[in-house]
DNA sequence: GCCCTGATTGCACGGTGTGCAATTATTCGC
DNA sequence: GCGAATAATTGCACACCGTGCAATCAGGGC
């Protein structure tokens, strides 16, 4: 990897940090451009040749969370059940990340309308990723219609489950990793149930045969 | 209603409008709130009073579309199923609301970022409102993971069908009306059958013993 | 070393979003 | 009706945003 590369990745890093570091001192949305570009070291001017907002600088994080959970789930096999492969690509990748910022930086989202968009837009940004990789997997024969369906609830449940953990577990939990990754778990296998039993807090149903049962739900 | 209410409201239409037609003429993001005032007859200031930014103008009709919605799902019976009252709720929305401006709302969000996320941010106000509702329709035993991954998962089967609508079916087509509501319907199908066969295009599967067969998905 | 390519920077400029105080329009008590 | 309370609209000011542009600086190829 050559000196410029290395440079901008450098770069990037060190506006992202220094957003987060602004935004965990003095709160979301309460600091400028000029502040996060000269905490940086960079020029105003080249803090937006990075990112078209302050609150995009905060996003860098759960893009990379997302990205690599791609990745992960594009070197499952493919033979797989197509959830397990989901759950598992989404267990393993909670492992890899430092995950203690990113339940705060959610948290922030709470009380910062802009950061709230911006997330949500990462979210999008990933799921229109994961549809990609999921038709190259699932083929030509499957409709549009269930594939984004099936993407965006998908994200929705890891959506669901990493806001239920931000607002319940202390980010320096010893176990803070195993409670997210419970709660996607969790998400995913009432998802793959269809909902059909209402499922009481802290209770996560992973049984693979809550399947056969149901008859009507709710 | 007296004369204040009334005028409240007749501003916000008229901004609303204002901004419609430019993005319509003009295209999304190629114009400035001044030109919003001015076109609704009303000061830069107000307009910035009604709205944050010309953005958020172009979402009042989908704001109004969900929270139509939710009224219309408030008002089912409680002893039906849920996924009955969620499908009949969407269903009977689109038969309500003049959908031609909607489609054309999305397909703009193709090509602006700003109203990719002020609509995005639109789903979201949505989904707290319905979980919320939902919280109140299924009663304190319910964990919030499973409400929250339930609600999340419906409107994002909801805007894949939207979505799908708005990129294949002709905003002026005659059953555009019915497009939309089959869609909704498929995509809502999918998720309560735990998305466990891949669907190919055109073929909603609403059989609602599609439940009992599956064994592995995919 | 010299040139080429690409990143950084300063500058300028139109647009944004909001606090504030003055003004104008409704409402309400009488 | 009429004046006082209340609420909406407006103009103004101001800091900040986001970007085009041209100059400058650093890295890589030869």
């Amino acid at each position: 990897m050559g000196r410029r590369e290395r440079n901008k990745i450098d770069t990037r890093r060190a506006i992202a940090d220094a957003a987060f570091d602004l935004a965990r001192s003095v709160g979301p949305g309460a600091f400028t451009a000029d502040q996060i570009a000269e905490r940086a070291g960079v020029s105003r001017r080249t803090f937006f040749n990075y990112f078209h907002s302050a609150e995009d600088a905060l996003t860098v994080r759960m893009d990379g969370f997302l990205e690599l959970a791609l990745g992960v789930f594009g070197s499952m096999p493919a033979g797989e059940p197509l959830f397990e492969s989901i759950i598992r690509a989404f267990s393993e990748t909670t492992r890899m990340e430092g995950l203690s910022q990113h339940g705060e930086l959610f948290r922030m989202a709470d009380t910062n309308p802009e950061l709230l968009r911006a997330q949500l837009h990462s979210w999008e940004r990933a799921e229109v990723l994961i549809a990609e990789a999921l038709r190259r997997r699932l083929g030509s024969v499957t409709g549009d219609l269930y594939l984004t369906a099936l993407v965006g609830s998908v994200l929705s449940c890891t959506k669901a489950a990493v806001r239920d953990w931000a607002a319940t577990t202390a980010e320096d939990a010893e176990d803070s990793g195993e409670q997210l990754e419970a709660r996607i778990l969790a998400a995913l296998s009432m998802l793959r149930d269809g909902f059909s039993e209402p499922v009481a807090s802290g209770a996560p149903s992973t049984a693979r045969d809550t399947h056969a049962s149901p008859g009507q739900p709710v």
